[in-house]
DNA sequence: CCAGAATTCAAACGGTCGTTTGCTTTAAAC
DNA sequence: GTTTAAAGCAAACGACCGTTTGAATTCTGG
């Protein structure tokens, strides 16, 4: 008996979506294979969730929150760590970093969710609004740390330094198979705990980077 | 008259392609909505491109095509500065960066492209094989020169490292909606020269991080 | 001006999509 | 055992998709 058999219709749709999700892309994904793949009947998506876009959301829902509830609750070790002063850069890394880049180790099914997560920013679904309405307190909350971390930067280049850092993030979260290739097979991206050592400590240099004056025209 | 009524139908196609497709994405782009947005018949389509796949290699080709052939021109200029040394690290980086980021300057068509090139590795689709293919070039020359410029680092972290700035740039050129929203319209992405600046500091910074043990398991 | 090629066009084709319907089966409560 | 709700199912619906057709139109060289 497979995994998958001992569990509920609700349950075998989600996660048959989460993979075909992540491999095909949202709108490449028709509920027909999805129902097939789960080996449920395709009316169970309607029954359960209303609607595609409604599955969509619950796809995304069921691992955002952990996932914001795990960040915020280290970013509160970091503060707590550090009293009155500044929280330390690295472990405010770590925070944010660390709990994206483990999902997809602490479940087999992680790995895709991580791939549908790169791909957030990219999928044009207005469907996703409600999903991105639960970083708001990780969007408020780690800049604001940042800032206290590294006192000599302006808000504006910090902001910058931040996207590149969430760039960097989203496209290790979501392309594994981009480094394994780029690399020709010497990079290993199961080594999960190495990867985000190295992003630490990349991103780390590239935050504290001393601001020189822009260029004139 | 509009700059469109001035095309042939080819163009005006494309031009119409490449602002839906980053827009709305490949996959939910309908042919339909696509010809009346370009105001050319629905068949005009297959007639020039002979089907939406071979539209969407158009779309890509040609952009790619002259993106890495400025990528590589500079290449040129660095290596040849260098004579027998290692190659500048951030003339490097201004060469494979630059021209990314001003591909949406250039012209008031480069920014959607722009957006659809940060969707590469994300859109799914089988179709972008040939596209890929033009990068090949690109792929094999930079990392020899980042690893001339930067001999301390092994062969995997450098790898590591680069894709994390890949990371950067694509979500920086497809994002600037993102960076602008995060800071409250602090930021403004419209300053390219700025931005180029702050990413080749923030990246230069990272790719020269000493490299530290990985933590034991 | 005219033949012939290139291009444009309205209309339709077959297929797949998300969704809905009405019926059957299963499960729980009394 | 009967009642009532929850869940599952096959079949169909209408809409929209990419693609094709064949005739009408425009362009081009002699």
């Amino acid at each position: 008996m497979t995994p998958s058999d001992t569990k509920d219709t609700a349950d075998r749709i989600i996660e048959a979506a989460e993979r075909l999700f992540a491999r095909h892309g949202i709108a490449r994904t028709s509920l027909r294979a999805l129902t097939d793949e789960a080996g449920v009947n395709l009316a169970a998506v309607h029954y359960h969730f209303g609607s595609k876009e409604g599955l969509v959301s619950a796809v995304y829902g069921r691992r955002v929150q952990p996932l914001n509830a795990e960040r915020l609750r280290l970013l509160d070790e970091c503060e707590a760590a550090a009293g009155d002063g500044p929280p330390e850069l690295e472990s405010l890394l770590e925070a944010f970093i660390g709990p994206a880049l483990r999902l997809r180790q602490n479940r087999s099914q992680g790995e895709p969710f991580m791939c549908l997560m790169g791909r957030i920013y990219s999928e044009p679904a207005r469907e996703l609004a409600p999903v991105m309405a639960q970083f708001d307190e990780v969007r408020q909350r780690f800049p604001a740390a940042f800032q206290r971390a590294l006192p000599e930067l302006d808000e504006v280049e910090l902001m910058w330094r931040l996207h590149f850092l969430l760039g960097s993030l989203m496209h290790t979260a979501g392309g594994s198979h981009l480094i394994e290739r780029m690399s020709h097979g010497r990079c290993d991206p199961a080594d999960v705990e190495g990867t985000i050592h190295r992003l630490i400590s990349y991103t780390g240099a590239g935050l504290r980077a001393s601001v020189k004056e822009t260029a004139a025209p």
